[in-house]
RNA sequence: GGACGGUUAGCUCAGUUGGUUAGAGCGUCGCGUUGACAUCGCGGAGGCCACAGGUUCGAAUCCCGUACCGUCCACCA
C-alpha cells in the first residue's frame, strides 16, 4: 500500500470516524468484574455552535476516554445536549422578531413548535462538530434534557423534593429581567461596576423638621414604606417611631431602627422600598412594613401611581423625579458614585429586584452532603484551588428561585384550584407529557380537595439548571432502575468550564446525593478558559470566537486537538493562537512520514521473536527502547494527574527529537549498508513506532489510525491497546 | 468589601519537593539536506525570571509588601 507523501487529514478523518462507529468501538462492553470508566458530556446548549472552549473540553474528555478504553477498561462516554431554556427561547424570539413577530403572536404551542425546529437544526450541527472532533461517544445513548424520559425524571425530582418539603412557593424579592420577562436566579445576574449618582433627598417630618436619605435609585421612593436608621445612631435616636412624608406624593411613612443600616454610609438614614430591594425587604419583614410594588414586569412604573408616573420607564421616572425634587427643594445634593449594577446574564438588561410569587428550593439541607463530599475527598476537584471557591459558596448557600416565566422548558407539575389548593401531581404531569401537543390546561381535571373542575396548571417552567442538575443519573435512566444506571453510576470523570461550578457542578453533586445517595462522579477537571490574543473571552457575540470547524478543516482534527492541549497547563487560562495548531499539523505530518519511512524499511524484516533479537541489540537500540519505556511511564503518570500539556509534551519530545532526529538517522545508515545489526535496527524501529502510535492515539486519533491501517496489524487494534 | 489567579526570551507559555551555564513552540539569524518529512535537519542570537525587602550557604521557586492585568463571590442605600 502506497502512503501519500504528506498526511492529508481530509483523506482520512470522516472515513475513519465512520468505521469506528460502524464497528461499535464506542459502545462499552459491560464486564461486571471490572470497574468502568464513565464520562457524561457537559451537554452543550442548543443555542448555537460549539466554540473553541468546547473543543478543548471535549478533546480532554476524549483523551481520557480513549486512554481508558485502550487500557481495556469498559468505557462509556454519554453524549447529549441541553434545551437551555432562557437562552434558546431568546434565540428563537430574536429569529421570529425579524418577521416582526413576538412569541405572543404565535401562542405558546406554536412558539414551542418553532423552538423544537431550532433545536433539531442546532443539535445536529453540534453533534456534527463533536464527531468531526473525533469524540468517541456512544451515540446510541444520546440524550436531550427535554426527551420524554428525561422530562419524567425532572417531574420525579420536583415531586420528590416537594414531598420532602424542600420546595416552597412564596413572595420574595427575585431578580427580574424586564426584557426576558422572567425571574432569574442570583447566579444568572452579572454585576458590573457602573458610574452612577448618589442622591441626597430631604424627607419632611410630620411634626416639623426633616431627615435626609441617600439613594442611587430615586424612582423607588414612590414605593417607600419606611425610613430606617441604625439603632446606635445618636443623632436619629429621637426620630425613631416618628413619621416622615415622602416628597412629591406626600405619603406618610414611619421611621424605624434596624441594625442592618450602616452607620457610616450616606446620611446614616435609608429609605426603605421593600418591593424593590432585597435588603429593604428583609428590614420590612422585621418591622411589618407594607410592600408596595411600583415597577412592573416591563420595567415601567405601575398604573396605580396615577397619570403622573404610570407607564413611565423606570429610568425616565428617575430623571423626572430628580427634576421634581430639585424644583421642590428636596434635593440636597448629588455625588458621583460608582456601584455595582446587576445585569441579566443573557441579555445584559439591568435587572429589577422585584417582589414576586415564585417557587424556591431550600438549599441548606441539600448542601450538607455536598460539602462533606469535597472535604472528605470523596469528590476531587482539579486543580484543587477550586475546593475553597466551592466550599465558600456552598457553606453560604441561599435558596434557589427555580420557576421561570418562560415557555421553553419543563413546565412545573403544579396545578392551582379555585379553592386555593396547590396540587403537585406526577401523574397529571406525565399524562400531559404524553400528549403530543402539550397545552396548558388541556385536560379536564378535578380538585382532590373540593372536587372543583376549575383548576389551572402553573404556566411557568423550571430553571434550565434544575434539569441539568440531574444529568449524570437521568441520562442513565433514572428514576427507572435500568441496567445502565446499575452499571455506570457513579460516573468517573467530569471535564468542564469553571464558570459553571455553581450553576451546574455543585447542583449535580447535591442532587446526586439526594436521589442516588452517592456522588455523581469522583473527579472533576476544570479546564482552562480560552481567550483570544487580546485577552478577551472567546465569544461569538463579541465577534472574537473561533469556529473549531474552521480550524479542523484548515489544519486537521489531530492538529487542533494537539494544539489545544499543548497550550493547556493545569487549568491555567490561555490566550489562544493558531501557531500551536500549525505546529500540531507539522507534528501529524512528522508522525506520518516517520511511519512511512519505517514501513518502507521493514520489507525484508520478519517479526523475529524478541528472544532471538534481544542479544543483538546495540547500545543505541537499547537506549531508545529504554527511553520509550520511560515515555510510557511518564504519560501514564501525567494522565493520572490530568496534566495533558505535559503528557503531550513528553511524547512529542520523545517521538520527534529522540526517535526521528536521532535514532532514525542512525538506523538509516545501518539499514542502507546492510550491516549485521540491520535486523536489530528494524526490530527497534518497528517496536518504537508501534508503541508510539498507541501512545499518541488518545491525543491524535486519526493520523495514528490512518497509519495503523497501513501497518501489518490487526485492524483497529490501536483503539484498544495501550503499550506496557 | 472579600477571595483567587497572573506578571519568565519579540509572541504564547513550561519551570515538579529552593541547588551547577533558566526551557519549549512560534518568530528571528546562519549553515545544510532535496530518495521518510522544506509541514525537514544542525547551529546561533535573544531573559537585572514585574518591583522592593526578608529567610537561606544558595531563591524564578519560600515569606512580607507594592504596582499593574484578569477572574469570581458579595443584600451597604
Amino acid at each position: 500500500m502506497e502512503m501519500a507523501k504528506a498526511y492529508n487529514s481530509k483523506d482520512h478523518e470522516d472515513r475513519i470516524y465512520q468505521s469506528w462507529e460502524r464497528n461499535g468501538f464506542f459502545k462499552p462492553i459491560i464486564d461486571s468484574s471490572k470497574k468502568p470508566f464513565v464520562v457524561v458530556i457537559p451537554p452543550p446548549n442548543v443555542t448555537g455552535s460549539l466554540h473553541i472552549g468546547h473543543a478543548l473540553d471535549n478533546t480532554i474528555q476524549d483523551v481520557m476516554v480513549r486512554y481508558n478504553r485502550m487500557k481495556g477498561v469498559p468505557t462509556l462516554w454519554v453524549p447529549g445536549t441541553d434545551h437551555a431554556g432562557i437562552a434558546t427561547q431568546n434565540k428563537v424570539e430574536q429569529k421570529i422578531a425579524k418577521d416582526g413577530l413576538t412569541r405572543h403572536d404565535l401562542g405558546r404551542e406554536e412558539f414551542i413548535g418553532e423552538v423544537w425546529k431550532w433545536k433539531d437544526e442546532y443539535q445536529s450541527h453540534i453533534l456534527g462538530q463533536l464527531k468531526k472532533l473525533g469524540a468517541s461517544c456512544d451515540w446510541s445513548r444520546l440524550r436531550f434534557t427535554m426527551d420524554e424520559d428525561y422530562s419524567r425524571a425532572v417531574i420525579e425530582a420536583f415531586v420528590s423534593y416537594y414531598d420532602k418539603g424542600l420546595l416552597y412557593r412564596g413572595s420574595r424579592i427575585i431578580n427580574w429581567c424586564p426584557r426576558c420577562h422572567t425571574s432569574i436566579s442570583d447566579l444568572e445576574v452579572e454585576h458590573d461596576e457602573e458610574n452612577g449618582s448618589l442622591w441626597f433627598i430631604k424627607y419632611p417630618l410630620v411634626n416639623g423638621g426633616e431627615i435626609t436619605v441617600a439613594t442611587t435609585r430615586p424612582e423607588t421612593m414612590l414605593g417607600d414604606t419606611a425610613i430606617a436608621v441604625n439603632p446606635n445612631e445618636v443623632k436619629y435616636k429621637a426620630l425613631v417611631g416618628k413619621h416622615a412624608i415622602i416628597p412629591i406624593i406626600n405619603r406618610e411613612i414611619p421611621i424605624v431602627a434596624d441594625a442592618a443600616v450602616d452607620l457610616g454610609f450616606g446620611t446614616g438614614a435609608v429609605k426603605i422600598t421593600p418591593a424593590h430591594d432585597p435588603l429593604d425587604f428583609e428590614i420590612s419583614e422585621r418591622h411589618n412594613l407594607e410592600k408596595i410594588v411600583v415597577i412592573d414586569e416591563d420595567g415601567r412604573m405601575v398604573e396605580s401611581l396615577g397619570d403622573q408616573f404610570a407607564g413611565m420607564d423606570r429610568f425616565e421616572a428617575r430623571e423626572v423625579l430628580i427634576g421634581l425634587l430639585e424644583d421642590g427643594g428636596y434635593l440636597v445634593k448629588s455625588e458621583s458614585y460608582t456601584h455595582s449594577v446587576g445585569h441579566c446574564a443573557r441579555c445584559q438588561t439591568i435587572v429589577e429586584p422585584l417582589l414576586s410569587l415564585q417557587w424556591f428550593a431550600s438549599m441548606e439541607k441539600l448542601a450538607k452532603p455536598a460539602i462533606s463530599a469535597i472535604k472528605s475527598g470523596e469528590i476531587n476537584l482539579h486543580p484543587m484551588k477550586w475546593n475553597k471557591v466551592y466550599l465558600d459558596w456552598m457553606t453560604n448557600i441561599r435558596d434557589w428561585c427555580i420557576s421561570r416565566q418562560l415557555w421553553w422548558g419543563h413546565q412545573l407539575p403544579v396545578w392551582y384550584c379555585e379553592c386555593g389548593e396547590i396540587i403537585v401531581s406526577k401523574t397529571w404531569a406525565i399524562e400531559d407529557l404524553n400528549d403530543l401537543s402539550p397545552t396548558v390546561g388541556r385536560k379536564q381535571r378535578k380538585c382532590p380537595k373540593c372536587a372543583s373542575y376549575n383548576i389551572t396548571r402553573d404556566p411557568d417552567v423550571l430553571d434550565t439548571w434544575f434539569s441539568s442538575a440531574l444529568w449524570p443519573f437521568a441520562i442513565l435512566g433514572w428514576p427507572k432502575k435500568t441496567s445502565d444506571l446499575e452499571a455506570f453510576y457513579p460516573t468517573s470523570f467530569l471535564a468542564t468550564a469553571r464558570d459553571i461550578i455553581f450553576l451546574w457542578v455543585a447542583r449535580m453533586i447535591m442532587s446526586g446525593y439526594e436521589f442516588m445517595k452517592e456522588a455523581p462522579f469522583t473527579d472533576v477537571y476544570f479546564h482552562a478558559t480560552v481567550f483570544n490574543k487580546e485577552g478577551k473571552r472567546m465569544s461569538k457575540s463579541l465577534g472574537t470566537g473561533v469556529d473549531p470547524l474552521e480550524l479542523m478543516d484548515k489544519y486537521g482534527t489531530d492538529a487542533t486537538r494537539f494544539g489545544l492541549l499543548w497550550q493547556t497547563a493545569q487549568g491555567q487560562d490561555l490566550k489562544f493562537g493558531e501557531e500551536a495548531i500549525l505546529n500540531g499539523q507539522r507534528f501529524a505530518n512528522k508522525i506520518w512520514n516517520a511511519s512511512r519511512f519505517v514501513m518502507m524499511n521493514l520489507e525484508d524484516y520478519k517479526s523475529v521473536s524478541h528472544e532471538t533479537i534481544s542479544p543483538s541489540l546495540l547500545e543505541e537500540d537499547k537506549n531508545i527502547l529504554a527511553e520509550l519505556h520511560q515515555t510510557i511511564t511518564q504519560t501514564d503518570r501525567y494522565l493520572e494527574k490530568y496534566d495533558f500539556q505535559h503528557a503531550v509534551e513528553v511524547i512529542y519530545e520523545f517521538f520527534w527529537h529522540s526517535f526521528c532526529d536521532k535514532y532514525i538517522e542512525i538506523a538509516k545508515t545501518r539499514i542502507r549498508e546492510g550491516a549485521d545489526s540491520k535486523i536489530a535496527a528494524q526490530f527497534t524501529l518497528d517496536k518504537v513506532l508501534v508503541d508510539s502510535l498507541k501512545l499518541l492515539h488518545p491525543f491524535m486519533p486519526f493520523v495514528t489510525e490512518a497509519i495503523w491501517e497501513n501497518l501489518d496489524q490487526e485492524k483497529f487494534l490501536i483503539i484498544s491497546s495501550w503499550p506496557k
